[in-house]
DNA sequence: GTCTATAAACAGATAGAC
DNA sequence: GTCTATCTGTTTATAGAC
């Protein structure tokens, strides 16, 4: 999730100028609304070589996935293998785990063309989600209901630990999806600079005020 | 048009065949993976009368947008129109429009059609979003916008107050969208016959945990 | 591996009978 | 208003030259 130093290095040549424009277009205008004709444009190539690389535009989403994949879990693993011993610990885990989420939907520059690619798939329950799901969302709940039950002494299996991750991980991503809409139809002019620090200190303002009347209950 | 005496009642003919077919399969398959032929074979109907009825495709899909407006306006009427005079009235009324939500997207019949529609629509930005977003998000955004304003003392129009904002809707529409994938994934058998009860609780006890907090900085 | 040309299927829209 | 048959353009996938 932090921008490593040594940029991830994207691979060149064909094949991979086809998933950049997938991951692109597929994003930008859904799988169905794009044509292997739009793609090919996009990756300054052919249609025939889509076929070629990856089968079929079907082949093509596939391999977007795995791709998004790829690197959204390298962008995870720091955050998912990190230890939680004590509540205290945990809570600690919890509230860096919101800040990075801020930080990668609103400024990371990795995730631009991933998180619409994400969405696209989420909202259309495609073929494509259970390679994005594995290695993104899957350990991402797993991970927050870890540390919820390690931080309130609750189930991590409960019904209630369950809703409260879902209510964690639905602000970040609709603050993401919500964002360019509400913007334009309200009039309002943006967040500023600052927007991916307001957002992380609501959250985590969010996270305490959840842990704290938790542990009161 | 004429007004039908039940509002929940749908209006018959081949157009409202066609306009419920449309939010199904819209909503379920996307507007550009739907084609003519689908529509009409699942409004028990032909191809032509689409483009008699609504001009075109296109044309349908308006009227699927502006069919979820009409219901949904008149669902959400009685919530963005109740006066808030008091700080504690507006906590109370906050907790009001926080525990409608949670029913409407877990258990309500009527959300059913609309709600897949319109997350499609918000997802592809279609050109019907203005029409579903000024008769539910809009109203939705500014009422508790100014709802938080009121019950907190700060500003309606901060960024503070709208990033808030967006973390209660989110909590809500996020729980809608991920709950089936998250679901098949992860195993989970469901939430039970009260998981409206428990998303409610939950969401409500969040709001109030931020409202405290917000009290005391 | 890359590309042009094309095949086969499909899309949305329409003409015209009833 | 409804429907069948059809037009026209576009889609994905492929064949075959280079």
């Amino acid at each position: 999730m932090t921008e490593p130093a040594n940029p991830i290095q994207t691979p060149k040549g064909t094949a991979a100028d086809l998933i950049a424009a997938g991951l692109l277009l597929f994003g930008r205008q859904g799988f169905a609304a794009t044509s292997t004709r739009a793609l090919a444009a996009q990756a300054g190539t052919n249609i025939a070589s889509i076929a070629y690389h990856f089968g079929s535009k079907e082949g093509l989403r596939r391999a977007c996935g795995e791709e998004v994949a790829r690197r959204i879990g390298a962008a995870l693993s720091g955050v998912t293998a990190l230890p939680a011993t004590t509540p205290e610990a945990a809570r600690a885990q919890l509230e860096l785990i919101l800040r990075r989420m801020a930080v990668f939907v609103t400024t990371s520059r990795a995730a631009e063309p991933l998180l619409p690619f994400m969405l696209r798939e989420v909202a259309e329950a495609g073929p494509v989600l259970d390679a994005v799901y594995s290695a993104l969302f899957e350990p991402l709940h797993r991970r927050l209901c870890a540390l919820w039950a390690a931080a309130t002494g609750q189930e991590a299996e409960s019904a209630r630990t369950r809703i409260v991750v879902f209510s964690l991980i639905g602000q970040v991503l609709y603050f993401r999806i919500g964002r360019p809409i509400v913007m334009r139809r309200m009039g309002w002019t943006g967040f500023g600079a600052d927007e991916a620090e307001m957002l992380a200190e609501i959250l985590v303002a969010n996270l305490h005020a959840l842990l704290d009347r938790e542990r009161l209950s």
